[in-house]
Formats: structure tokens, sequence, C-alpha cells
DNA sequence: AATTATTTTTAGACTACCCTAAAAAAATAT
DNA sequence: ATATTTTTTTAGGGTAGTCTAAAAATAATT
């Protein structure tokens, strides 16, 4: 809480918040290890020194959660690192799979009043260009109704807000398919031999989307 | 020049290109030291890992020199740092005297992409909040024809382009007297006594300026 | 030229972070 | 309930960077 920590110790940080957010229980050693692409004895080491500083709660071989404060520091890195995302497409034109390893710089940066000119700067967005929440100054994330276009049933219309996952080539395909957040789609027909979609977007053209896209495509309903 | 460097070297190369900048001549590791901070042994210990990487030329009790390589990434770290002040001064409204901090932990993001395109952004300026000239991704700085306030004499009419100190203290004080880049003086009076100057700013009002002052302001001579 | 003062380097040690290999604890299977 | 597998921790060590104190080289002074 005191002094200020290192990119590393944030790192863990984050790690930790995502895993406890995703499986709302403590996360593993050997999860954190892995998201980090580190090793287990190194993860045991760092929790020690993360929990001699009040920011974790750790029992050995029990796995660990955040306290409070390691809470906060990791909503705020979350926070900054999306804000930074917003920046670097909105202002700077990158492709929304270009912007992660930069953001994930960007992140450490040790400014609160950075953070929150750009967040003035950017009219205080409230989801990054993956549909993210981004969370206000209080640690706050503005959550909404949304589902997985996999679960939404036929002539059912909603619009594309944003993504299960990230990774590039992911991310590339569905701007190729012109898939970008705002799309509205009309499910036109559910193909249970592979769980695959037709839809129509934007009320134009029609698409088939696999299995595998709509279970990482976040939609919302029309209310119409 | 193969592997990216740490925060500490590329710091460590910043200093030196300072120090021979001023000088003409070779860093000293006590200058090196006093500018970093440090202490001369943790200087002498760099300096070899240093050379090692090529990026210095170095000889024991000799002093240190950049390589070509060195000089390379010393440019680059600056482009970077006033680039990004410009940012913080021009779109998020920043004072001129509370970028350095932040922009010294942004010159080390790592992406030439990023560089490039916040300099598109900012529409490729040539000098930084406080008139130090931006290297363009060659690594060419814009000189320009300058003096110090100083030098000049009674009658000349000139215009502040830059400052020596970039202490807060001094540029909160230049920003009290509204002795920004960009305004222009008349030097109405010299007095020998304590080489303080009347000058008139902007063709309006008249105001006294220390030696002290004098000697920290860069102007330029208005051709009319 | 010899002495003194300053600068620089070496030697040895510390911290933060990482690793591998082995030991200990917990979870799973028989 | 015991044996086996998996997970986690400990033990010991490595690297990058820092430091202090002492030794060596250079510069300044007499």
């Amino acid at each position: 809480m005191l002094n200020t920590l290192s990119s590393t110790e944030e790192n863990y940080l984050k790690a930790i918040f995502k895993l406890c957010e995703r499986k709302q229980k403590t996360a593993s050693t050997n999860d954190i290890a892995q998201l980090l692409n580190t090793k287990a004895a190194s993860v045991t080491d760092m929790l020690k020194r993360l929990a001699e500083k009040s920011l974790i709660n750790y029992m050995k071989y029990k796995g660990v959660t955040l306290t409070e404060s390691g809470k906060t520091v990791a909503t705020t890195l979350i926070r900054k690192h999306r804000l930074w995302e917003v920046f670097l497409v909105d202002k700077l034109d990158f492709g929304w799979d270009e912007v992660h390893d930069i953001a994930e710089q960007l992140e450490h940066i040790q400014s609160d009043e950075l953070t929150n000119r750009l967040e003035s700067f950017l009219n205080f967005p409230k989801f990054d260009p993956h549909g993210d929440p981004i969370p206000d100054i209080e640690g706050n994330f503005q959550y909404r109704q949304q589902f997985l276009l996999a679960d939404v049933k036929k002539d059912e219309e909603v619009i594309v807000v944003g993504v299960l996952e990230h990774n590039t080539e992911f991310l590339k395909y569905l701007e190729k398919l012109n898939l970008i957040l705002g799309t509205e789609l009309k499910i036109i027909d559910t193909f249970s031999y592979d769980n695959s979609l037709l839809v129509r977007m934007n009320k134009n053209q029609e698409q088939t989307l696999s299995a595998k896209v709509a279970k990482n495509i976040f939609v919302q309903k029309i209310n119409s």
C-alpha cells in the first residue's frame, strides 16, 4: 500500500485478479505460473512478498485471493490498460488486434493525474475497443446484460458488444468479416448439425458463423 | 544492438549522450553517477556491460563516448521523450513544468509504430514544450540560430524560443511572468550594475528580468 | 620529482527476480 | 487405507542492478 510496486508485482496482482474473477475462487500457484509464463517456484517466491505487503491473502498450499488494497491496484491497472487501448485505437488508428502489447507496457506508467486526464481526453469511455468495461476512478465497472452469440435463438435481433477471446487471429478474422462492435445481427437460422449460425448483418448481407466464433462473441438484445 | 535494452541501460546511454553533447568530449564516471543519482562504482559496473554490447567506447580511466548504435538508441529516447511531452502539454493540458517525470517513463515504451503514429497525431512537431528540438525518425535534430537573452543588446527585438534550465521552479516562474515560448521581447534597457534587463513583452507591458533569468532563456532575433 | 588529492576501479555483499531439482503436502486412484 | 499422481513449497543458485569500503590510477600541488 505504502510504496510503489514494480511492474512485475503489478503483473502478478493483475493475474490473480483475472483468475479469481473468472472462477470466483482462489487462484492456484500453477494457474498463475501458466498465465504469466513463469515457473511455480517463482510464483511461490512472489506470493510471499505480496502477502508481506498485505496485497494478497495467502496460506501455504491453499491458493490466494486479493486483499482490498490488492484489488485496488489490479483495478487501477485494468483501468489504465483499457483507457490506453481506447487511445491507441481511437486516436492513433491502431487496429483492435494490435494494441494489447503496447497497452501492457503503458499500464505501468505511474501518474494518477495522467490516467484521469487521459480518461477526460477520451471522453470518459465506458468500454474498451474489445467491449470490455473500463472501471471509473472509484474502481467501479459498468457491467451490462450480455450473452454469447452462441446462446441466441433463431429470429432474435442482437448487437455485437464484445469478444471473449482476445487473440490476434480471432480479432483479425472478425475484422475481415466486418463483424465489428456495434454490428447488428439477426439470427436467420441455426444448424444443430455443427451448431453453426446463419446471420444477417446490419439488415444487409448474410453470413455463416461457426460455433467457435459464436461462442466468442458477446451480444446484447435489441429492445425493439 | 541485437536484443532490447533495459530501462536502466537506456538511461545510462541517454546520460552519456547529454554529457558528451554538452562538453563535446568524453563523459566521466563521476559525471554520469551524479546525473543518474547513483554511485561511481555502479557506473563502472554498467559501463562494462554497455561496452560489451558495443554501445559505448570505453577504456578504463579514460571516460566514455557513444558508438553509432549507442547514439541511435539515445536519440530515439530523446525523440520519444519530447514527443510525449508535446502530447502531454498539447493534448492533455499539462503545464510545461509537470511533464518531465511522466515523459521519463513514457520514453521507455517499446514500439516504433507507436512513436511514429504519435508523431503523426501531433502533426510532426519540431520542438517540444520547452523549445528543445525533436529528432525525426532518422535521428536528425532541427537546430536553429538561437542566443541567450543575456547576450542580446539594447533595442534589439527577439522572440522567446526555449529555456536552458528545466527545473520546475524556473518554469513556474516564467509562466507566472507570462513569459512563455513565442513571447516577443524588446530590450528596453540593460543595467550593468547587476546585469538585469528591462524588456517590453509583446509590445505591451514592461518587465525587469534578472541576469539569472536572462541566462536561461533562448531567443531568436526577429528579422523585421 | 615527490607528495597529496581526486577519480576510477575492484572486491565483496545485498535485493529482486528468475530458474532447476528435490522434498513435502494435497488430491486422486486403487 | 494405502499407493500413486499432482501440486506446491523449499533449497540452492544465477543475473542485473545497487551499494560501501578499499585499492589503484590519474591529476594537482608543492
